[in-house]
DNA sequence: TCTGGGGTCCTAGGACCC
DNA sequence: TCTGGGGTCCTAGGACCC
């Protein structure tokens, strides 16, 4: 039986998002942009019709939205998130097995399915538009990297009318097709690994399939071995139906206005760790050391240029934002010089492993690890509750010196009373 | 003036051990 | 004075993804 995985993916998703409470935009080029409303990272179709990039500084990119009247919103995670997970969770009655894969894609195995899956991909399609609201595309192939072209296709060529099968093609139809495919749009394959494709002659994703795989494992690395693979139909990506924990956390921010001061990074180190090991106790972990870094804007060449990390190892592996925030003002008082305009200070959270993993050493004070947990329980429990940062370290500070700009944000329509729509009738 | 944030995987190279 | 080879583990950095 040939192997059916779908790839479901969102059409310009955060600009759909936005739509959706708007729909005088539709039709209109509408933008997204990253924190600090520091570049692009959402275009409708209009503002891909004229040539704007994706991830394009927008202060770049003024005069052009000036000239075409586009609309441009700050990001608003909170709408998009919840928004994506009405997507996902009626996508999952689809299927048996689903891995959502990212805030607007999910694969969907198909395998076994009777009946057309290009109907069946229609079908998805209409009733996510019409129970969300979202235009979403469907690939189906054998392998998950085809299933990314066939999205790639449906989304590109009106004839597929949003939905295309790559399993419904003969071998000549389908590598026609591929011939007409540029190689860097292949799922693994980046801005890097493209131009030296090309060099040695695999412009199209034809080529690449046709590649000798070990040649190229030998001259790139394994991962091409297993991307021929899968060009070729041969599944080894298989669908992650469970979310695993994370490795890592992280949490990283650009400030709106560069800061000199061994203050403002302090508060900004507590604000991002608090919110790391956050992350980290909801997904049950804990960890057992924590890496701090600090740097200048690498796009400032005119100023001096200044980065440094450091990785502060914990006494014991905890999930108490007191210890992680102990490490981290430790850490940054080592690495900190002044006279530097700092742009950006990150956290990141290693050697991550589940909370009932915990080693058991001779020293274990099993009075504070409660009075600790007990603490902890309740900062999360109130800040679910009352809304994130009711509750927080006195370190952090009252001032938002550091504040991102977000002038342009939506309101979050769907998980805020203040932010519902009242319909004045 | 203004250039995102969060994550994974792979490789090379150094330190260390036997 | 000469100075091996193989294995493991860790880290930093690169590439990629969304």
């Amino acid at each position: 039986m040939k192997r059916a995985i779908a790839l479901v993916d969102c059409n310009n998703f955060y600009v759909s998002c936005e739509r959706l409470f708007q729909p005088k935009l539709e039709g209109k080029p509408v933008v997204v942009l990253s924190n600090n409303d520091g570049c692009v990272v959402s275009r409708s179709q209009e503002v891909k019709d004229l040539g704007m990039k994706m991830a394009a500084p927008w202060y770049q990119m003024k005069a052009l939205a000036k000239r075409h009247g586009i609309v441009a919103f700050s990001s608003n995670y909170a709408l998009y998130a919840d928004i994506s997970n009405r997507v996902m969770s009626l996508l999952s009655s689809f299927s048996p097995q689903q891995e959502v894969y990212s805030i607007d894609e999910s694969f969907l195995e198909l395998t076994g399915m009777p009946g057309s899956h290009a109907e069946y991909g229609q079908l998805m399609r209409h009733t996510i538009r019409q129970c969300v609201g979202i235009p979403v595309c469907v690939g189906i192939a054998p392998s998950k990297t085809l299933a990314k072209l066939a999205n790639h296709v449906a989304k590109n060529n009106l004839q597929y009318n949003s939905v295309c099968d790559f399993n419904s093609m003969d071998e000549h139809e389908l590598d026609a097709l591929l011939a007409t495919i540029e190689v860097g749009e292949v799922w693994g394959v980046g801005r890097r690994t493209s131009p030296k494709l090309q060099e040695i002659g695999i412009r199209s994703v034809l080529d690449l399939k046709r590649a000798p795989a070990k040649r190229l494992r030998a001259s790139f690395s394994v991962v091409f071995e297993r991307i021929v693979s899968e060009l070729n139909g041969v599944a080894c990506l298989e669908l992650d139906d469970v979310p695993h924990d994370k490795q890592q956390i992280i949490c990283s921010r650009s400030f709106g206005t560069l800061t000199s001061g061994l203050d403002d990074l302090e508060q900004a180190a507590i604000a991002y760790t608090t919110r790391a090991v956050e992350k980290l106790r909801q997904q049950k972990s804990i960890a057992s050391a924590l890496h701090i870094y600090i740097r200048t804007s690498p796009h400032r060449e005119q100023d001096r240029q200044y980065q440094q990390g450091i990785l502060v190892p914990l006494d014991e592996p905890s999930d108490d934002t007191r210890a992680f925030c102990k490490a981290a003002l430790h850490g940054l008082r080592q690495i900190y010089r002044p006279g530097y305009a700092y742009q950006k200070v990150g956290v990141m959270l290693a050697d991550i492993v589940p909370a009932n993993e915990r080693p058991r050493t001779l020293f274990d004070d099993d009075a504070a690890r409660e009075r600790s947990q007990s603490l902890m329980n309740a900062l999360d429990h109130i800040n679910r509750r009352m809304g994130s940062g009711t509750l927080k370290l006195l370190g952090e500070g009252t001032k938002q010196n550091l504040a991102m700009r977000n002038d342009l944000r939506s309101r979050r329509y769907t998980t805020e009373w203040d932010g519902l729509l009242v319909c004045n009738c």
